[in-house]
DNA sequence: GGTAGACCTGGACGC
DNA sequence: GCGTCCAGGTCTACC
């Protein structure tokens, strides 16, 4: 079964995939022979777990389910599901235009519009997104993707009448879906620091699943654009684990974009670009980009260094 | 409001 | 092979 999903403002699938690094966690496959990603869910709507292969059409996405689950379509509320995750996932419902049109101009900044660039992609959810970014503080990018990794193949149900053809093309084992809440509210935090090797993270993530689980924590509800970009922050940053940087990176997933993901990479090319390679704070890193509110994140996360 | 130290892991390095 | 050091954000206690 297959869908096209198409979107009225420019669009690029790779530019979405190329933004940062969401690509190379589970359950995002990159094929190595063909553009676009696969993807495995649990549809809660019915509780399987498919793969979907999302590939770029004009102006949009085609979205095709890639299991023996073809053979037993999917129903409706299955359809819908699926093809919301997915237009959640590249962001179609996103319209840069109004940032193209403030950074025209900036040679830095002017590579985004002739490329359509500025989505970066995303889980289904707010809470996969959510255990992701605090599996990204205090750690390198292969630390995070290792805990990732082993969290979904672990923890993550694995596809349901999974099709062998396709599966990981990289060691041939079956697809496994991001971890519900349910399942890793279960685990006990020893547990899933001995297993995953998330260290002192593992109470945050348990507690997270847990909140999230019971619905003491809506997190969907962060999807809603009516929301201010503050009262986004202030929620994430209430919740424990997610500080500046975790919060900053989950606006910029979530759409609102004048927040600075502060790591040391940002104080870095912030102090090499704007203070002779001295060593800064995240007060430089803002004083950058002040001119570019509302979109001081967006315009550092795109911003041409050399 | 600002700061120091602890939290964990994996990788680099020296022996 | 083993031990030590370091990098990477957040939390807590303290000033």
């Amino acid at each position: 079964m297959s869908w096209t999903l198409k979107t009225e403002s420019p669009f690029a699938l790779d530019a979405v995939i190329d933004a940062h690094g969401w690509i190379q966690l589970h359950p995002f496959i990159q094929p190595p022979d063909r553009p676009g990603f696969d993807y495995t869910l649990r549809l809660a709507s019915s509780g399987r777990v498919i793969t979907c292969r999302v590939a770029p059409v004009e102006q949009g996405i085609e979205v095709t389910t890639t299991t023996k689950l073809n053979a037993a379509k999917l129903n409706a509320a299955e359809s819908k599901e699926l093809q919301q995750a997915a237009a959640w996932m590249v962001g179609l419902d996103l319209d840069l235009r109004p940032f193209y049109a403030h950074a025209r101009g900036e040679p830095r900044l002017a590579h985004m519009e002739a490329g359509a660039k500025g989505r970066l992609l995303r889980a289904p959810t707010v809470y996969e997104d959510l255990v992701k970014t605090i599996l990204t503080t205090n750690t390198t990018w292969s630390g995070t993707r290792r805990m990732n990794e082993t969290l979904v193949n672990t923890y993550g149900p694995a596809a349901t009448d999974a099709d062998p053809a396709h599966a990981d093309p990289a060691d041939g084992a079956a697809r496994h879906a991001f971890p519900e809440p349910a399942r890793l509210a279960a685990v006990d935090p020893d547990e899933l620091r001995a297993t995953v090797k998330v260290g002192y993270r593992a109470p945050y993530i348990v507690a997270l699943a847990q909140a999230v689980a019971t619905g003491t924590l809506d997190l969907e509800t962060l999807k809603d654009p009516a929301l201010s970009t503050e009262e986004v922050r202030k929620f994430l940053l209430s919740i424990k684990g997610v500080g500046d940087y975790a919060a900053a990176n989950m606006l910029l997933l979530l759409g609102h974009y004048d927040f600075v993901p502060v790591d040391t990479a940002a104080v870095k090319s912030v102090g090499q670009m704007w203070h002779n390679g001295e060593r800064i704070g995240a007060k430089e890193v803002y004083a950058a980009f002040e001119n570019w509110r509302p979109y001081r994140g967006l315009a550092y996360w795109f911003w041409q260094w050399d």
